[in-house]
Order: C-alpha cells, then structure tokens, then sequence
DNA sequence: CCCTGATTCGC
DNA sequence: GCGAATCAGG
C-alpha cells in the first residue's frame, strides 16, 4: 500500500478527530500504526493536544549538536482564503442532555425510561436497572472509541449502540472488564441479579 | 498486560 | 519516503 492522496486525506482526518494511529491504520487497511506514525511526523502534523505521550519530544537535549539551523516557521501562504474552518473538535451531531443522576430522592423511584422515539434493537432492555447504571452507561457511551464489527477485539468491549440499520450504529469498544464481553459500565446493565422474572407462572 | 505515540535507521 | 523495531509512558 502506498500514501495515496486520498489515505493521506483520511489519516489527516482521522489524526485531527484524535483517533489512535493503531485505529487510523486499521481504518486505512494494508498498514501498521508504526507506518502511521511514521507517516504522520513526516507530513509535520505531530502533537494533537495531549493524547497520550506528549511532553518528550520537545524537551530535547542536543548535547553533541554543533548547528541545528532548521528554519522552521514557513510563511505558508493561505491558499484557501475561502471559509474552511478546521474545528479541532469534531461536529457533535445530537446529544441529548441525559437525565441528571444529582437528584436523589429519598426513595429510588425506577422510573428512567430510556429516551427513544423508535423501537430499538434487541438491547439487552433497562427494566429493573439502578438508575445509577443507565446514568454511567450513557456518560461511557460518550468516550466509547465507536467501534466497527470488525474492530472488535478479544478485549474490547462489545456493547452495540445505536440501530444496526443506520450509520449510527457502533460498539463501545472500551476495555472490557476481565473476563466479561462488556467494559464495566455496560457489564453493570447488562448482567441483572435475576429479579423480578416470575411474571410468568403457570 | 494492553494500549499509546516517538524515534531510529536500514532499505 | 517508508515503516519495522525499538523505546518510553500510561
């Protein structure tokens, strides 16, 4: 695989909405995330804010390094004066202000009914949750690392979210909790103590 | 352990 | 220019 303009394209999208480079290159195809890397110190687009290791590439001693000129500093002319703004934060498409878990009321009322206009998918079902649980599910949901089918690992959390039938539709992806298929908060929703699941006597 | 990015250096 | 190997931090 070479750095065609399009993949070029992608990495730079991808890299500026902060993905991994492991992510980018699983995204791309035919590339490691070492190739990424590699790849993206060469275009120059190096530290996004602070995504992990940051703080150590700068902060270098050049004890034997008679002159480094390296002018950097390119003037760089605006070739798009047009407005094509570059918004370092990616475009929240809707998000819908989740129940606030503050109030606590003396007696833990189940109510929490989970806010969709459309039938969902056969989600494991928020009957007899703790309200505490839905609240931590939907506040991990927003740092989900969306994940595709086929990014699933053995250790990621697989979740689904949203309607398989749209583009809206992902798995958490977050670690999972050692030896469950789910990362803590959505183990917490989806293995119920087994309640109230007597309705149906004979 | 699993993940992240950074750097080096032979190709 | 490329990216595996390696390094280093979380």
């Amino acid at each position: 695989m070479s750095w065609t303009d399009e993949r070029v394209e992608l990495l730079k999208k991808m890299w500026g909405e902060g993905q991994s480079a492991s992510q980018i290159a699983k995204e791309l195809g035919g590339v490691t995330r070492n190739a990424v890397i590699g790849k993206v110190h060469r275009l120059g687009l190096s530290n996004r804010s602070t995504g992990a290791t940051p703080a150590k590439a700068e902060a270098k001693a050049k004890p034997a390094e008679p002159a480094k000129p390296q002018a950097a500093a390119k003037p760089k002319a605006e070739a798009k004066p047009e407005a094509a703004p570059r918004p370092a934060s990616e475009p929240k498409p809707a998000a819908p202000a989740p129940a606030p878990v503050e109030t606590r009321p003396a007696l833990p009322a189940r109510k929490q009914i989970i806010p969709a206009g459309q039938p969902l998918p056969p989600q494991p079902s928020a009957n007899e949750i703790s309200p505490e649980a839905l609240a931590k599910v939907s506040e991990v949901e927003k740092k989900a690392k969306r994940l595709t089918l086929m990014e699933l690992t053995e250790r990621t959390c697989k979740w689904p979210v949203g309607d398989p039938a749209t583009d809206d539709f992902w798995f958490c992806g977050l670690p999972v909790q050692p030896g469950k298929p789910y990362c803590e908060a959505h183990v917490g929703v989806a293995f119920q103590p087994m309640s109230a699941r007597r309705d149906r006597r004979r």
